[in-house]
DNA sequence: GTCTATAACTTGATAGAC
DNA sequence: GTCTATCAAGTTATAGAC
């Protein structure tokens, strides 16, 4: 379990690096002299520095999205037509990305979470397709399950659920920084929590247009 | 209401590329171009790079979180000692930076979120300074409206709050982009689902820990 | 596959004339 | 206050020896 070889040494160190100072404030210096590698090895191995940061980038959200996909394929299967509870499809979507707060993970979440952020241009385009699916299927599974919802309420809730999963990733451990009092939360209670703070906020009722319209 | 003076463009050439496309990506030679201005003006107003920076993230914040006080002042005025509704409490928080998302204000409103997530080292600590007493008050005032969460519990839903606010603030556009349906999602309906989605979510009941052990 | 050496360029910052 | 010119240091990328 020693000794991995040099590309993903490469990989390991831009990830921490990309993580902690982001894409842009890395440079190939730091990410050689932090795996040990020499500077041209970036280049043999991987071509260039975008496609260094593509494949750190998939090397994280291809397992995610891919466990989404099966623990929703199961949870259809299980449901055989029937509705699916709205618990379910809510931890199906977010567990997978959550397990990465784990104290010797917390790298890859935080990477996970710089994706949306950090990305531009044709490398924005690149990895905006590896969430097609994701979201094509947990639309129609959300709005199945919530048929009370319009499509623009749905898609905005489930922005909002994206979103404070995202910060999640990326900001958790800054919470307990950030608290007025000492405070210390385990990784393991993050997930139910997230789950019943989403859920209900999906489930809210439309709220009336006409009242808030100052 | 022409023609301002030289400090003023750079800050709104600079929030304009650093809003886009980031604060390391754009270089001051960028930021003068666009704003149509010489090189070394940046040096002679700002002092340096991180300074202009800093200006000009505390541009769109200051106002902001002023007005969040200012509001939560307002509510706890009219309570009388009384409890304030969540959903007040809650407007009370986001309203100020959610009326960025207005078509002519988007780019202030990608800044404001980006700070939490391009700012490193003093910079950071300078900018989070900034937040501290938003943080302080509305963490009092949401314990009081909701005595059954624990401390964890209300600091980690409320984590989910801002979180679901960023990610509006800065990805809401691409919300149109990524949906399966075309569609179009008014500025000023945003608000109020947030405000239901939110207080729903601060308001679910605590999950069972045993439950997911996994 | 790994290394050194270097090319070609961009960066933030400043000295000094106007 | 604004400009030009320039510096020193950093960047990605590559050619070519081993």
């Amino acid at each position: 379990m020693e000794a991995p070889d040099t590309k993903t040494r490469i990989l390991d160190a831009a990830e921490s690096l990309f993580a902690t100072r982001g894409v842009e404030a890395s440079s190939l210096r730091e990410i050689t002299a932090s795996a040990g590698v020499n500077l041209a090895a970036v280049n043999y191995h991987f071509g260039s520095k975008d496609d260094l940061v593509l494949a750190a980038f998939r090397r994280r959200i291809g397992p995610v999205n891919r466990e989404r996909l099966e623990r929703l394929d199961a949870l259809e299967v299980a449901a055989n037509g029937r509705a699916i509870a709205l618990e379910e499809l809510v931890e199906a979507f977010l567990a997978p990305s959550m397990r990465f707060l784990s104290p010797d993970r917390r790298l890859h979440a935080r990477l996970l979470g710089r994706v949306h952020h950090e990305a531009q241009d044709e490398l924005q385009t690149k990895l905006t397709h590896e969430f097609e699916q994701v979201v094509h299927r947990f639309v129609g599974a959300l709005s199945r399950a919530l048929p009370r919802l319009g499509p623009a309420e749905l898609l905005l809730r489930g922005h909002f659920m994206v979103g404070a999963m995202i910060y999640t990733l990326t900001h958790l451990d800054k919470l307990e920084t950030v608290a007025p009092v000492p405070l210390h939360i385990a990784a393991d209670q993050v997930l139910p929590q997230m789950i019943a703070f989403v859920a209900a906020g999906l489930r809210a009722p439309v709220p009336d247009r006409t009242e808030v319209g100052r």
